[in-house]
DNA sequence: ATTATCTATAGATCTATAGATAATGC
DNA sequence: ATTATCTATAGATCTATAGATAATGC
């Protein structure tokens, strides 16, 4: 195994190599955090699992603390400027009159169909986002990587609905991310509680529902 | 420090000192579990919290995997029957009629208050429930511990909305569930991502909002 | 020459068990 | 007598560093 993994990396330029190494090393740390958090995975279990020594993780990423950060990082770039923009193109189309329906549509259907849509390695980010961001070290992430697109968020909501309090707005999203959150972390609870008619992998059936319920509820806080 | 909490020990019975003992167990793990997880805790760490020493953990309840159950048990049976009652009684009240918000309000309002008015305690099994929430491990003591309360909301919802399909429900409660979970865990992002305007402490605020908010999401996914 | 990868290992934990001690119990 | 608590310790990890080896690079 592992030296089917070292034959197929022959060949290769060194950037090649580093890159390869790197991406998989991400992969295999993002699904194994996803699963067990940041202390719940050991560097071992890490290395094992993309079959090369633990030592090359230290090379690599300098620490563990280190890893998490990449992993975290790397994709987070992109749900964060995919969301960005979509919402400057909604922004745009809508002129000066947005919906609320609207402004939720471009940041959550949009990020639901890159998870959705983008296969196994996306799915596993989503669990570990999720998880992350209901600790300490990854709520400290989250303020870096994604402070701007929910603040244009609101800004739009607050175009949509004039005369709301940035209090209400704030709590309004916080709702909103705490059911996207837990959409993202597929613990398969529902699926369970549900009696198997809902399933956690069911992205589609979320978009179909979430902005919608979400802008109704922020509606309804009028006054 | 550690004398003077053997010093309080004596002269009590038997039955006192480890009831005391458990407590202060409890306690100590349920705060820190409720800040690093699992996995981030170790029972040296709990140990050193009480002041006691760490093998006394093992006397009491085994290993870490039975002690993290036990934290999670002990505040489940309460805030879950709590709930049901609120729900029970809300039914009886409400008669033929009853509307989502005031289902929601006797599920969510009731265990605001129970966390808000608890004291330093509750607050630390929320945001330790919370974060369990997000875990294979606690998703499981999720369903063991509170399928029978979500259940009896969802009952009481599919009489306040007729002709809804039990996978629009479901997914509403969902939504809901996220954005309570969200509320517990307290990692403070709502405090800075609105820049001192709201406050992850303040669960007034939310009790405020949340019902109506998602009362309104709930009558929005009709047809 | 440079860099990707592995070997060997130090030092620090961590969990859980066995067995001793010091209280309360009757 | 029973049970709460502590001491001592085995055995298993775990992280990170130092230094060796084996590729690619020019």
């Amino acid at each position: 195994m592992a030296s089917e993994v070292v034959a197929k990396r022959r060949g290769r330029t060194k950037a090649e190599q580093r890159a390869a190494s790197l991406e998989q090393i991400l992969d295999a740390a993002e699904y194994l955090f996803s699963k067990s958090g940041l202390h719940g995975v050991t560097l071992r279990d890490v290395a094992a699992r993309v079959g090369i020594h633990t030592t090359l993780l230290n090379y690599y990423f300098k620490d563990k603390a280190n890893l998490f950060e990449a992993v975290f990082a790397r994709r987070a770039a992109v749900t964060s400027g995919r969301r960005m923009r979509a919402l400057e193109e909604y922004e745009a189309k809508a002129g000066k009159k947005p919906t609320v329906e609207g402004a939720l549509r471009a940041f959550l259907d949009t990020d639901l169909d890159l998870y959705y849509e983008g296969g196994e390695g996306w799915m596993n980010y989503g669990a570990f986002s999720a998880r992350a961001s209901n600790t300490p070290e990854g709520a400290e992430l989250m303020d870096v990587y994604f402070d701007p697109v929910v603040l244009k968020l609101i800004s739009i909501l607050k175009k949509a609905l004039p005369g709301y309090s940035d209090e209400d707005l704030f709590w309004g999203y916080h709702f909103v991310t705490g059911a996207l959150m837990n959409t993202l972390a597929r613990t398969g609870r529902i699926d369970r509680l549900s009696g198997g008619i809902c399933h956690s992998d069911d992205f589609p059936a979320v978009k179909k529902r979430m902005a919608r319920f979400m802008a109704a509820g922020f509606l309804a806080l009028k006054n």
